[in-house]
DNA sequence: CCTAGATCTCTCACCGCTAAGTGATCTACC
DNA sequence: GGTAGATCACTTAGCGGTGAGAGATCTAGG
C-alpha cells in the first residue's frame, strides 16, 4: 500500500538522503487531503450556486445562535481569514440578500451581521447535502478509523493553540 | 480537551439537532489545520522570497530526477492544479531565472522543465529550513502519535483514489 | 480626565487559482 | 492512411485571498 506521498518521500531519500523527510509523512499527506477535499466541496457548493467562502459565514451564523447573529469579528476568528476578506464576503452575502448587517447597539466600531430569511432558507438547503458529500469523502474510513483520526487530528491542534477555552 | 471544531459540532448540536454532523469531526479538523499550517509555511517562505506555489515546483523538480527536469504534465499531476495554474507558476519561475523551459524532443506538444543552477541553490537553502519547520509544528505530537496520524490519512488519502500504482 | 494602545471594520493593490476554451500534436482504430 | 478523440501547453476573465494601512472607537493606567 502506497500513496503519492510515500512515492515523494522515496524520492527524497533518493536525492536528499541526508535531509529528514519525515515530518512530510504527515504535512505531505494534510496538504494533498486537503486539495481533494476542497475540490470535492467546491463541486457540490457550485451546483448550490454557491462557494465554500459564502458556506462558511452561513453556516456559522446559522449556528452560532438563535438569532443567527455575529460580529465580523467573531466570523474572522471562526474562519481564520484576514479582516479583508470577511469584509469583502459579507459585500457579497449582503448584496444578495443573504445577510444584513447593522450597526452595534453597544459598540461604536462594530457591526452585526444576521442572517435573512433567503440566508437561513438556503443554508439549511445546502446543509443536508454538504455533509452527504462529507460523508461519502470519509466512506472508505470506518467509524472507529474516523474517530482514531479524529483524535489524532484534535491532539494536533490543541498543540498548536486551537483550543476552546 | 476541546478544539474549536468540539465546539462547532456542539453549536450544530443544539441548533439542529437533526443534522448528524459527525464528519465535520475530521473534515472540520482537516481544514483547519490545513489553514493553520499553509499560514505559518507562508512566513517561511516569505523570509526567503518564496510563495508555496513556487517552493512546490521547485521541490518537485528537486526530488524527481537527477536532471531534475519534468514536463509541465508532470508537475500538474503532483500539485493537483489546474493546467493555467502551473503555466502561470512556470512563468514566474522562469522570470526569476529559476528554471527553463525548452522543447521536448520527443513530442512536438510538450515541453521540458528543467532547475536551473539558481533554482537548485535556493531549492536547497529553503529546504532544510522547510523540513524544520514542518518538525516545529509537529512537536506537539510523539513519533508514535505521528506514524499513527500518517497512517491514518494514507488509508483516506487511498480510499480516495489517490494511488501510486 | 486624558492619553496610549488595543480593537473594530473597511479600503486598496496585488497575487494566484479556477474554469472554460484554444490550437497543435499524438494515438488508436477502422 | 485517415480520422476521431485524447492529450498537451497555453490564454483569459473573473474571483477570493493576503498584507498593509486608515480612521473610528473603546479601555486601562496614571
Amino acid at each position: 500500500m502506497a500513496d503519492h506521498v510515500d512515492l515523494v518521500l522515496a524520492q527524497w531519500g533518493e536525492r536528499r538522503p541526508d535531509l529528514d523527510a519525515s515530518p512530510m509523512a504527515v504535512m505531505g499527506r494534510l496538504k494533498r487531503l486537503g486539495q481533494l477535499i476542497d475540490t470535492e466541496l467546491r463541486r457540490n457548493f457550485a451546483a448550490h450556486d454557491l462557494d465554500s467562502a459564502s458556506f462558511d459565514v452561513l453556516a456559522t451564523l446559522r449556528r452560532s445562535n438563535a438569532e443567527h447573529s455575529l460580529t465580523p469579528a467573531g466570523l474572522m476568528r471562526s474562519s481564520m481569514v484576514t479582516s479583508g476578506a470577511i469584509t469583502q464576503r459579507l459585500d457579497r452575502l449582503e448584496a444578495r440578500g443573504l445577510v444584513t448587517r447593522k450597526p452595534s447597539e453597544t459598540d461604536g466600531r462594530g457591526v452585526q451581521v444576521t442572517l435573512t430569511k433567503a440566508g437561513l432558507d438556503l443554508i439549511d438547503a445546502v446543509l443536508p447535502t454538504h455533509v452527504a458529500t462529507e460523508d461519502r469523502l470519509l466512506a472508505g474510513l470506518s467509524a472507529d478509523e474516523r474517530t482514531k483520526l479524529a483524535d489524532s487530528l484534535r491532539a494536533l491542534l490543541e498543540s498548536l493553540g486551537d483550543k476552546t477555552d
